[in-house]
DNA sequence: GCGCTACTTAGACAAGCTTCGAAACAAGAG
DNA sequence: CTCTTGTTTCGAAGCTTGTCTAAGTAGCGC
């Protein structure tokens, strides 16, 4: 991703998507769309060092630890999230590129002081 | 929503968000989370004038009216978009604030100098 | 009124997603 | 090696979603 956000509109409110810029969007956006996912994301991001592992995730819901390690894959396929084992446990982290690129493409839609 | 967007990091990597929180915002990304709806919602936001009407939006795709409709509706529960009709055709706009609210979500994510 | 066009709603079906339990797998401790 | 902790994979039940056809509503022109 080495396009730079100009100024006017956020870049869905620019131009019309392509097919296939859509397709991919909508794969990133599907994992983040799930009110689990996006605590877990919300979680890993907050977490102390950035970084969380799952025995910490396990705890937050009322799911068993297949179903979590679930959704995290879901969010890893999707690239959004990214997991290293440390001897025993399994570290996730963000990838700030790829939220990053979600968040542009809403974000910086109009309103600022010449609006 | 209130909440004055300090500095740090996006929303979701600040705090783990609230379980009512993620219910509400999945909703709205359910929303855009599929590839025809991220092209309606692009092609609404960057037609001329700010809006579409439904016969500028069925032409793009080989979908029957319907399910175009189907699509624009479900935008519009999430409060993502708003439609009027004018005389015989229906035109549709975004809804900024919502949009915005999903780009905060995951924009100001650090890489800032300081981090 | 009548027909025509634009769009929405209703109902039905296939496909996919979410969740679970059970079992298999991996890494470290004794 | 065996035991424990933690993670992943597999298979199945239940629910949600996307799409269609058919029918309904709203405005325009004759």
């Amino acid at each position: 991703m080495t396009a730079v956000t100009i100024a006017c509109c956020a870049p869905i409110a620019r131009e019309p998507l392509s097919e296939s810029d859509a397709a991919e969007l909508a794969i990133m956006l599907k994992a983040v769309a799930d009110p689990i996912r996006l605590r877990l994301l919300s979680m890993i991001g907050s977490h102390a060092g950035g970084e969380a592992c799952v025995c910490d995730l396990t705890g937050a819901f009322d799911l068993t630890a297949p179903t979590i390690s679930h959704h995290l894959k879901t969010l890893r396929t999707a690239g959004l999230i990214d997991g290293e084992r440390r001897g025993t446990w399994v570290y996730y982290r963000i990838i700030p590129e790829a939220v990053n690129r979600l968040g542009a493409l809403f974000a910086p839609l109009a309103e600022p002081a010449t609006l």
